[in-house]
DNA sequence: ATTGACAATGAACGATCGTTCGTTTCTATA
DNA sequence: TATAGAAACGAACGATCGTTCATTGTCAAT
């Protein structure tokens, strides 16, 4: 009784990798056997072999399907583009990394947490795609740190930190919480621009530093 | 030929505890297996269970003893005490996160990595330990929001997210980069107070929100 | 000198791991 | 209607997993 009317090897293979990311997020990649992916996907273990070469090339793929939509969608957002104002590009990109991340927390979760769990040739493929997601936003705190509108003498460091603290939202949020998720995202913007002493709540009074 | 001359049991268990850590904090928990330990021990496998009962014993001991570590730490700083000026306690416990964190690598990512393979009773236990520790964030958060000094509408998310940013630094921080770990320190420290709007460098005319 | 607890050993347990294999069933095309 | 290939199956492979066991050597106390 192989193949059920009307499955489609894609449909499977799509099954298999919402499975392999909701269980690789809640009990890591090497807690998790191809056994219970396959359970999860309603399908037998060998089954997976017919859509992933191995466990390994399921786990990268995952990773580079998010990393590559991610940095898609962010370059399709208008506020991404180089001319717009530091102060708003760089709102709109904390908002727009929240609000993605809000809504693919097992991705997001895998990506960087599941990073020591790639072989050395993945690793570098998953890896260059990070480092282009943080030199989005670097590009930005560069231009705004040029125009003198953040304080920021180190924008790498600015953007390492800055990056740690939106992605960290994941590692707590939960959608029953006390705030909903439009308060927190709007408090971390503000905590973003203030970090770099260029908040745009206030007055503008304010200057950042000379 | 067991007990080598001067071997004493606690120098296994610390040399068992101090493998485990390393290996994993490089590999992950489940992807770390107890003869691994024992060989970088210098032991048989089975040696090991005359110091832990099981590998997840082994895995809390080390989550618990690193974070009972952290907040004994800090209670004993000065700045730890409840009348320190909020600015003060503020800097003093980043600067202090910071370089605890960077003095322990190994021991701070596994516990904040692992909680998930912590079976429920142990994971409370650990999580109420690091529960701890972001309370002491938020008191020293909550009193600058109440005195005025901190713009921090929601001090518990405010906790969070520079937790977070701090907590990060880990992830990317080598000891060979770029800038020295003290450099990185100050800017971290500059960031929590301005993500607050409670910048201590630059004039004070620049007051936080009123 | 004898004893008992401690700390180590190598061997072994059943379970589970990622992966492969031969086979079967279904679908799409010719 | 015949056929090739995709996609599933159950069974099995060798390897490795956490853990247990009986045993042995060593030390401190009697």
């Amino acid at each position: 009784m192989a193949r059920q009317a009307g499955s489609q090897g894609a449909e499977t293979a799509a099954r298999a990798r919402r499975a392999a990311l909701s269980l690789f997020a809640r009990h890591g990649y090497a807690a998790v056997s191809m056994r219970e992916i396959a359970a999860e996907t309603g399908v037998g273990a060998a089954a997976l072999y017919n859509h992933f070469a191995t466990k390994q090339d399921l786990l990268t793929e995952l990773m580079v399907k998010h990393l590559e939509a991610l940095l898609a969608a962010w370059d399709a957002e208008p506020e991404a583009a180089p001319e717009t104002e530091p102060r708003a590009a760089l709102a709109a990109f904390a908002r727009f990394h929240l609000r993605f991340h809000a809504a693919r927390r097992d991705a997001v979760f895998v990506s960087t947490m599941e990073l020591r769990s790639l072989d050395q040739p993945n690793f570098h493929r998953v890896e260059r795609l990070r480092r282009a997601w943080e030199d989005r936003m670097e590009a930005i705190i560069r231009r705004g740190a040029e125009a003198g509108l953040f304080h920021a003498p180190e924008p790498r460091i600015a953007t390492m930190a800055l990056i740690g603290m939106l992605t960290g939202v994941t590692n707590w949020y939960r959608p029953a919480g006390r705030l909903p998720a439009s308060a927190i995202e709007a408090l971390h913007v503000e905590m973003t621009l203030s970090a770099l002493g260029a908040a745009m709540t206030g007055d503008d009074a304010c200057s950042p530093h000379p």
